[in-house]
DNA sequence: CTTAGAAGTATCCAGCATGTGCACTTTTTG
DNA sequence: CAAAAAGTGCACATGCTGGATACTTCTAAG
């Protein structure tokens, strides 16, 4: 099942797919997962439900592609570079507390189904395992500079610290202290960058 | 629909019932919330589908009913007593972290399909937002302890640090941290427990 | 400007899961 | 033993996915 879909070629089929993508992105942020039928998504985009089987073979491969969409409009990459801007380690980890509280809540919707979707779905589990692993290498990177500089806490190690890091990038976790809890970005990016000084930067009064 | 059943009165229903839940998480463990369809459950308990329907109204929420059956097999209250038992409250705290660790990973999949299938299923987002509510209660109690002995690290609120500590019960990073990062349930007690203390802590060198 | 090939439509279909209705049998219990 | 409760078997409506087929419309390259 869900084979790939080649790149298209046609100038119309490129079209027809961001539209798809923003429909879908749209749908499921206005009415959770549970509402993106093929059909719905068919009936907001303005194309046959069949049609949307030209551009992604199941619902699971359209789930999944809205990863990379979204990382593409939020600018992913660009809300990065502020991280690997810092002038040391633990500016760089309270910018990357920053990083996802900037980030991470306008992907939230599509986290959650990427997450949700994965356990069915080979194509979102491969979507989900290649974003995680880039997180991982993020969190690594993270440590491994804090280590270099002298600056990471006993008794933590690079690998630990950068599981606990990693850990800390939930979905679950961000959407529940800014839902839930009704905590404002600002608050969120504050209060991570001080959990994570505090736990992981060594003399750090 | 999924109209709750009432308290069978019968022994017979009781037994049953049991069997069902025990065969339901059974089913969860081994081979997911996907493969965990109402025929599937009916013959491993040995009982006729239709007869799942004279117990659980609905397949939300016979999922919902394993939340309290785990709680009551793993011994949910008899774990969180050590945390109240503590002698004051940077061990509650510590306490705490050893708690999570301790109960927490017994009960993963089922958290985890509580989880989803509360989008659905009222029954299943009542015994969620019950549990959490719970969860919340006693990360309260935590912080405001830590407060009234003063041990309350500064900029931390009662509310905030109760927050910040609810969010970390979350089956995404124990499950993270437990699987995906092989940490043992020692470590993630131990590392859980430092992170707490430096974290929210004051006074705690 | 024409025409081959791609994009898209309309309709039907099979598969599979949920949950309900109904008539029936078996077990429990007073 | 008799009534009530528990459980069975089967049929059925519904809702979703994804595949098939024959058809129309657009677009891109010669």
């Amino acid at each position: 099942m869900s084979r790939s879909i080649e790149q298209p070629l046609n100038a119309r089929s490129r079209r027809t797919r961001q539209a798809i993508l923003a429909a879908t992105r749209a749908l499921l942020e206005e009415r959770g997962l549970d509402a993106l039928t093929m059909a719905a998504v068919a009936e907001r985009v303005g194309v046959s439900r069949r049609g949307l089987y030209l551009h992604f073979a199941s619902r699971g491969e359209l789930v999944a592609a809205l990863f990379d969409y979204v990382a593409g409009v939020e600018g992913l990459e660009r809300s990065l570079e502020h991280v690997w801007a810092a002038p040391d380690s633990p500016a760089a980890l309270t910018e990357w507390a920053h990083h996802l509280a900037r980030y991470h809540p306008n992907v939230l919707a599509v986290d959650r189904a990427v997450q949700q979707v994965r356990t069915h779905d080979p194509d979102a589990r491969r979507h989900y395992e290649r974003a995680n692993a880039a997180q991982l290498a993020n969190c690594r990177r993270l440590t491994r500079w804090l280590a270099r500089e002298g600056r990471l806490a006993e008794p933590w190690t690079e690998e630990s610290g950068a599981a606990l890091l990693w850990s800390l990038v939930s979905s679950e976790v961000i959407g529940g202290l800014l839902e839930e809890q009704g905590w404002s970005r600002e608050e969120l990016g504050e209060r991570l960058a001080l959990l994570y000084r505090r736990t992981l930067v060594a003399g750090d009064g």
